[in-house]
RNA sequence: CGCGGGGUGGAGCAGCCUGGUAGCUCGUUGGGCUCAUAACCCAAAGGUCGUCAGUUCAAAUCUGGCCCCCGCAA
């Protein structure tokens, strides 16, 4: 996924515990994807096995994607994995293919116990799997084996879900296919936009790596193979998913609305002689019906409405290319400004 | 030097090309109508037209610099 801030909150609660007092020779290493791929190398000397206090936690390295330009000017950036990663003093590595032969050994240098990998945006081979002493671990947005795949947060909305959450799991060749480890449920209220999900599922998932990590190492966390039969797949959005079809019903739309928001957001096009592309930043669907074709936009009661094939969708607030997001009441009075009266 | 749109009373916009009275839809305030109202009618207040400089008898409008916002793209 495009965003590499998800990891974020995994890194620094990772971090946060190797500050703590207690530990001593442990080395946590930690990668992440786009961001993050955490190796966690907490350091058991075999001998140290009986304490039951927490093992001390140490991030020995962090692995991230390479800096790329970014935003207006294309300015070059790290990404926030990296700037976490850099003012917490942890070595940071930004290999173009960190399963490249040449950086197998480096990474066996680390001698570590876990890599932790969030959404690093690059696929781990075998020889790399195989490095640390317990394994990789992966943490992914969703109940597994539902939505396995890049963009988990938005099909579960896109779907209609009552429910998701985040899934750690064992890394295997096969794209989340691993055992599952823990997993955390949060439910999808009706207004809930990726953006939001996005953000509790990436402090959800700050919350289960050390149990999880702390589960393997004690083997209380037994790993639980995939059902196979209930797999779904969350295919990677693309930014022609933006525009909308209004040959839907409303409830489609608004979940489309809400599931691509904030990327790649949904729009359409609008206007007599030059259309022009409105972005729809949030609404709602109504139940009622309406004659109107599909697509047609039209004012009710001082609401922003557009017809759908089934049920009409209320906009809230739009965003016409070029210009800031704006409410429906102001675009209407902009329009009446102009003389544009809407049918 | 990646491409592009924009900054006009409190909000959203028009006006700019073809310099010459500050406009529209709302909001606000006061009054009227009404059993009543977010509805309707009347009236009023409110703007250094982002900023600096230039051209001109005259600049929101033309020219150049700067600041800020946004879309694309990543």
């Amino acid at each position: 996924m495009g965003t590499p801030e998800f990891a974020v909150p995994v890194l620094e609660a990772l971090i946060a515990e190797g500050k703590r007092p207690a530990a001593i020779k442990a080395t946590t290493e930690e990668n992440s994807k786009t961001s993050s791929e955490i190796e966690d190398h907490s350091a058991i000397e075999h001998s140290s096995i009986d304490h039951s206090a927490p093992e001390p936690v140490q991030v020995v390295a962090v692995y991230t994607q390479p800096d790329k330009p970014v935003g207006r000017g294309l300015q070059m950036q790290f990404s926030p994995i990296k700037q976490v990663a850099l003012k917490n003093h942890v070595p940071v590595f930004t290999p173009e293919k960190v399963s490249a032969p040449e950086h197998l050994e480096q990474l066996k240098q680390w001698n570590a116990d876990f890599f932790v990998i969030v959404a690093y945006g690059q696929i781990l081979k075998l020889p790399v799997i195989q490095t640390p002493r317990y394994g990789c671990i992966n943490i992914h947005s969703s109940l597994l084996p539902r939505w396995r795949g890049a963009a988990p947060i938005q099909w579960a909305i896109l779907g209609g879900d009552a429910e998701t959450g985040v899934t750690t799991m064992q890394i295997v060749p096969k794209l989340d296919a691993g055992d599952i480890l823990l997993q955390a449920k949060t439910k999808i209220s009706p207004t809930e936009t990726a953006s939001s999900l996005h953000d509790r599922l990436s402090q959800m998932g700050a919350e289960l790596i050390l149990p999880t990590l702390r589960g393997v190492l004690n083997q209380t966390v037994k790993p639980q193979p995939q059902e196979e039969a209930n797999v779904t797949y969350a295919q990677k959005l693309t930014k022609e998913m933006e525009v909308l079809d209004w040959t839907v019903s409303a409830i489609e739309i608004d979940r489309k609305v809400r599931a691509l928001n904030p990327w790649p957001g949904t729009s359409f096009y609008w206007g007599t002689s030059q259309p022009q592309k409105i972005k729809i930043k949030s609404g709602q669907f109504r139940t009622e019906q309406t004659s109107k074709a599909p697509g047609s936009l039209f004012e009710s009661q001082g609401r922003l409405c557009v017809a759908c094939s089934e049920g009409i969708y209320e906009i809230f607030e739009l965003q016409e290319e070029g210009k800031r997001s704006i409410k429906a009441q102001d675009f209407l009075n902009g329009l009446k400004g102009k003389g544009i009266k809407l049918s």
